[in-house]
DNA sequence: GCGCCGTGTGTCAACGTCAACATATGCGAT
DNA sequence: ATCGCATATGTTGACGTTGACACACGGCGC
């Protein structure tokens, strides 16, 4: 800066101030001054910018390492809003859900120089009675628990549940089978309650819910299960994946898809539409909940308090993989 | 921390040297100054320790937004060795291909505090003469062009298209049809001339290779052209999501799949075991292409000069989309 | 008894930036 | 003519850390 300001024959401070577009600059000067950055080829120095102001102008994020395809792309979203907004990300990955792994995270945070951070964990996993968030850091959570005191942003995930059931029974179906996601995880117990709720509010029978990890496998172990139980003619899948398990354990035993059996997965995987048959499934939109969780940080950042963002959406996508039972 | 050196009676200096363990320190006051550091919630402002040291312990990766299954692998393995080494990522993400919002992502980070970067784009997409990297910043390359002077980290494209190339004949067929990827891409390239090579080392016909943008969908419109071709009965795709979409094809056109025609992918995505039927493909490592990148740019980083990295290799998963050719 | 070395600790300055304050000029209003 | 105000620029110090240097003490070899 001091060559900068030396080159253009100004003081270093008139310098920060063109850089900065704050307060009096004379015409001529701003022009002699950015003539001399270019041809120095100046940047600020961000540490020294940070040390001033105490602000870094980046946001930490914390989130599972072989995270889900959803997380990824809601990480994606967050990266592109933070840099709109001109907020670096920096990214703290965890390896396991081991506990211990978890607060080793917020340790790493700490020392790093963030200020404020997005936690992309399901909240049942990351028990925050046990993990201490660091103080007076602003924390949004994403995927997560209502319970906790900061704000949350999350998609709609009861209201997805909803429309995957309702579809299936609206064409014909006497209920419909669930295969949920972990025990653990919020989103998959607020989809597996809302399926629950919609066969109850219909007075219909609710068979004993199967459980898998969100892995293809996993739905795969499921659809094998499945096979063995009565009536089977519908089954939600609490995401895509393991819809395309349980669709090959029904294909696999001979059963058709849709003619036996209808499936509906959720997430809204851009390959369900490629795949045999095509998937119906409830679209989510990972890339406004990652905005919003930004959006919601840096309100938090600019004192305007915790602002609750309102949940974010899904639509039901009708392909191939539903129709109505045979008669 | 001149709080906890208060605390502790000593100067701030010692506590400096507490904090990083250089130089020399009584016992005694080196645990007084443990304790106070514990009482008083002392962390290391970063801010000040990178400007006064230079040195942000902090590695930039540039990527693609909405980037592939193995590229946010990749991502994934970088996050949690640049961890494990104590370095922070920051991510700089580029909305599309245009190549000013690439060259933008340059400028973004140069204000950014980095020492070094990654970049994950394939390299026929990061048109390097037009793409200023920063002087004096180590870069380290993935899934990248070898004409570049920067160290590049890679899967060996050629030996996956091999093994691929080499089962399908291996188990009888006459030739492999190959739906590519994109012209622009580096791996696509890649693969498309290994598989090309192999053929013509065995003195088979090349048939004229399609091509499509890695996406189901593309595979999809690739394999409905393959319907028109005569004796069609080997695809390899040189990614597993246009795989499924070449199934989806010839499924829906009522050709069976591996009777009448065996498809190979590539990747390894987890969910291809699941699929109907399992799909054979190519293994790839993002895991340990991410960990090599960051130890090339930290050998970079601590003056060792630009290491050249070998290959990652991949290995090939036989399923059951892939069967000998109907006589 | 003297100097030297290893150990333990403190003082000072500097990293690059910017807020706060001080200074200077010109112009319109009183 | 004087004052007030908007404009334009410079000076100073502080953010938190650490490298360089200085100082102090005790033990060892000669």
């Amino acid at each position: 800066m001091e060559d900068v300001a030396r080159e253009a024959g100004v003081s270093g401070q008139t310098v920060s101030r063109v850089v900065n577009a704050r307060g009096y600059v004379g015409a001529a000067t701003r022009v002699r001054v950015e003539d001399a950055m270019q041809r120095l080829g100046y940047r600020p120095n961000s540490a020294a910018r940070a040390l001033r102001s105490g602000r870094f102008r980046t946001i930490g994020v914390i989130m599972f390492s072989f995270s889900s395809y959803g997380n990824q792309r809601t990480l994606d979203a967050i990266a592109v809003r933070a840099a709109q907004m001109g907020y670096a990300l920096t990214l703290i990955p965890v390896e396991s859900s081991a506990r211990d792994t978890v607060a080793g995270a917020f340790r790493r945070l700490e020392e790093h120089a963030v200020d404020g951070i997005i936690i992309v964990i399901e909240a049942h996993q990351l028990d925050e009675a046990e993990v201490e968030i660091p103080e007076g850091l602003p924390v949004v959570l994403v995927d997560s628990n209502r319970a906790s005191s900061h704000p949350y942003v999350d998609t709609d995930q009861a209201q997805g549940a909803r429309l995957a059931t309702e579809h299936l029974l609206d064409i014909g179906h006497e209920t419909v089978w669930h295969v949920a996601g972990p025990a653990k995880s919020y989103s998959a117990e607020r989809r597996r309650e809302s399926w629950r709720d919609t066969l109850e509010s219909r007075g219909l029978a609710v068979p004993e819910p199967l459980s898998g990890d969100w892995t293809a496998e996993s739905g795969y172990r499921a659809g094998v299960q499945l096979l063995d139980e009565e009536g089977v003619t519908a089954v939600f899948a609490a995401n895509d994946q393991m819809a395309i398990g349980v669709v090959r354990a029904f294909r696999e035993a001979g059963r058709d898809i849709p003619g036996d059996v209808s499936v509906v997965g959720f997430d809204g995987l851009p390959d369900a539409a490629q795949l045999w048959p095509p998937l119906t499934t409830v679209q989510q939109h990972p890339e406004r909940v990652g905005a919003l969780a930004v959006d919601a940080l840096l309100a938090e950042l600019d004192g305007e308090g915790a602002v609750q963002t309102p949940l974010v959406g899904t639509e039901l996508i009708v392909r191939e993989s539903t129709a109505p039972p045979r008669r």
